[in-house]
Parts: structure tokens; C-alpha cells; sequence
DNA sequence: ACGCTTTGTGCAACTTGTTGCGCAAAGGAG
DNA sequence: CTCCTTTGCGCAACAAGTTGCACAAAGCGT
């Protein structure tokens, strides 16, 4: 999949240690692309395996500090992975399931979990903006390319969450047993 | 996770043979819960030995067709489900991976990329828009709330399409070595 | 020095999702 | 009837993701 690569990707931006990975994609990364340590650390013993990073190994280093760095082939690698082609993967989105499941059954209430969701979906909306104002201050106007880029990840994230609020926002007063609300 | 849950959705809905649930998932249901005949033939299996449906089981079916029901238990079961509380899961995209890790290459070329998936999200909008207009063709106004509930999770898709297709149609006149267009 | 907590690393077991293949029955073409 | 394709069912193996636990080292308060 692209797990590997989106290792690869954090480590070209600045070599780590495997806590220090989880800490990225607790943060950017895992925004859209999530992984636990335990999935991390597996992966990198395998990068690692195959060549692709290298790491600080002092003997035996069970317990203590581990730092990773990618290697020449692990550049050739990415590179390569991101010129390629892969079709995107469909939505899963177990809420909607649910509200099918809803419609079927007749008897089930979802505006308070929706509302809930709204709450959820709102807050990463909201942490999305914070670092869009602190990593882009200006318009995006004069960016060199690599900030562009990252900026329309983010902007990526952004527009998903609105896009998501403004369809709970217009769905919620539809709903059986629910007083009308205006956003 | 929820497939057995999407499984039971749509035998709520109506019975079905597993081929035919397959089917329905390369459709409607899997729009937002994606799953191959394998993955459907093996929740069938522990479905019916939970005891959660039924099928007509003609002693060694092997090759021959067999048909699935919910039983009440699954009735319950899926109730319960759907009023549970269930955080939403992150957003994966790989398509955002790789604009990050071209970020960081420096030398990677992704305008054509991009523009290949606003083509596959295009055709995808238009299917639900097309769903849209034969099974919901008035406005949504007077609807009874089964319908629109299943109108809502359509609407959803729809939503997300568009948001996903302004956002790649913002980003594209960005990017580095690529005329600008208008979408 | 002694416990206690936090941090970093990792194993093991499990669940979920994917891929590739095989086999049985049905149904049409010759 | 026989061949051949399509449809439905399912096994086996694997890849990816999750959960729970364990253990070593470092930091810290006492």
C-alpha cells in the first residue's frame, strides 16, 4: 500500500526515530494517512531490511533510541512511487452505513450521533485552520512550489471537513423526531 | 468492524444470495462500503453461524445457489449497532501522500495525475447524480424519512465528489510546470 | 539509593481486506 | 449430446491494520 512511502516521505523530510515518526503522523501526516507504532516499527525493520533506510544501530539497541535515516534508494524508490499511477480507494464511511441501516430499520434515532459527529468533524476543521494560519500566513499567494503543495494537502483536509459539515448541517433538519436547527 | 453490519443492511433491505449481495455492493451499498465476494462470502458464513441469518440450506450446496435472510436476532443485533456511538475514521488518500512526497522530491510531476483522478471523480459524481435523479426526482421536499434518509447518504457522496473536484480544480493551476486552466 | 512514571522499542495474536485460484452447476452454441 | 462460457461458491495464502502486552532505559521525586 503506502504506508512504506509515506514513511519514506516523513524521513526524507527530516530523519527520525520510530517514537518521533508516531508523533508526525499523530500530526500532519496521519491526517491523511493514520498508522499506529506498532504498524510503524514493522515497517521500518522492513525498509531497513530492504535497504532502503539505514539507522544508527548501535548493537543491541533493545529499549534504547533508534534514529532513521533514508538512503539513496529509498529516494529512487519514492520517486518513483509517486510518479506512478493508482486509482483512489472508495469512500468507507461507517456513519452512512448506519444511516442506511436507519432507513431500513425505521426505529433507530441518528440525529444525536450526527450531531456528535458534527462536533468531531468541527474540531478537526478547526485545527486544520490553526495550522494554516501558522504555516501559511499569506494568501498563498507567494509560495515557492514545495509550500504550495503542502498547502493544497492541507487545503485538501480543509475542504473535506466543510464539505462534510455543510452536508451534516443541511442533512440534520431533515431528520425524523428533530427540531429544525439553522447551522 | 462494520461489514457484517452493511451485510445485514442490505438483507434488511432484501434478501439475497451472495452473488447477488456482492452485486449490490458494486453499487449502492458499496459506494461508502467497499467489499469483495470473498469478503461477503466469509461474514455470511459467521453471520449465519452467530446465528444472526438464515439461508436455505440444501445439504451440500456447493456450486448451487443459496439464499440469505435476516432472522430477528440479526435484527436486534443491527438496531443495537446503529445506535451506538463510533468515532469517524481518518481520512486516507494516498493521492495526498504522494503530493507531499512530491513536495519533498522536488522533481516530481503530478498535474497529470491529478487531472486523471478529477476525471475518475467526475464519473463517479455523475453516477450518483444519475442515481440521484432516477430514484429521488422530486426535490427531496416530500419525501417519506426512509427515503430520505437513503437520500441523504447520497447526497453525501455527491458532496464529497464536489468538494473533492473544487478542490482539485484550485489546486491543478498551481502547480509547478503546468498551464493554468479553468475547470 | 530507591521506587515511580514516562518514553521508546518491540513481540505475539488477532482481525480485516486482497489476490489468486479451483470447482460445480446452468445455459447457450455447435 | 458435447463443448464452452458465465455465474455462484468457496479455499488458501497473503498483506495490512489493530490490540494487548512486555521490557529496557531515562527522568524525577524523595
Amino acid at each position: 500500500m503506502s504506508l512504506p512511502h509515506a514513511i519514506l516521505t516523513s524521513l526524507l523530510e527530516k530523519p527520525a526515530s520510530g517514537a518521533e515518526l508516531a508523533r508526525r503522523f499523530e500530526k500532519s501526516l496521519g491526517y491523511f494517512w493514520s498508522a499506529t507504532h506498532q504498524q510503524i516499527y514493522r515497517e521500518l525493520a522492513r525498509l531497513e531490511e530492504a535497504g532502503l533506510i539505514e539507522s544508527s544501530d548501535r548493537e543491541s539497541t533493545r529499549g534504547r533510541q533508534r534514529h532513521y535515516s533514508i538512503r539513496g534508494s529509498g529516494r529512487a524508490e519514492l520517486e518513483q512511487w509517486s510518479r506512478a499511477q493508482e486509482d483512489p480507494r472508495p469512500v468507507r464511511d461507517a456513519l452512512l452505513v448506519r444511516l442506511r441501516a436507519a432507513a431500513a430499520l425505521g426505529t433507530v434515532e441518528v440525529a444525536e450521533e450526527l450531531r456528535r459527529h458534527i462536533g468531531l468533524h468541527q474540531g478537526q476543521l478547526d485545527t486544520y485552520l490553526a495550522i494554516e494560519h501558522s504555516d501559511f500566513p499569506d494568501g498563498g499567494s507567494a509560495e515557492h512550489p514545495s509550500a504550495r503543495l503542502q498547502h493544497a494537502v492541507l487545503a485538501a483536509g480543509i475542504g473535506y471537513e466543510r464539505a462534510w459539515l455543510a452536508w451534516a448541517r443541511d442533512t440534520l433538519p431533515t431528520l425524523p423526531r428533530d427540531p429544525v436547527r439553522t447551522g
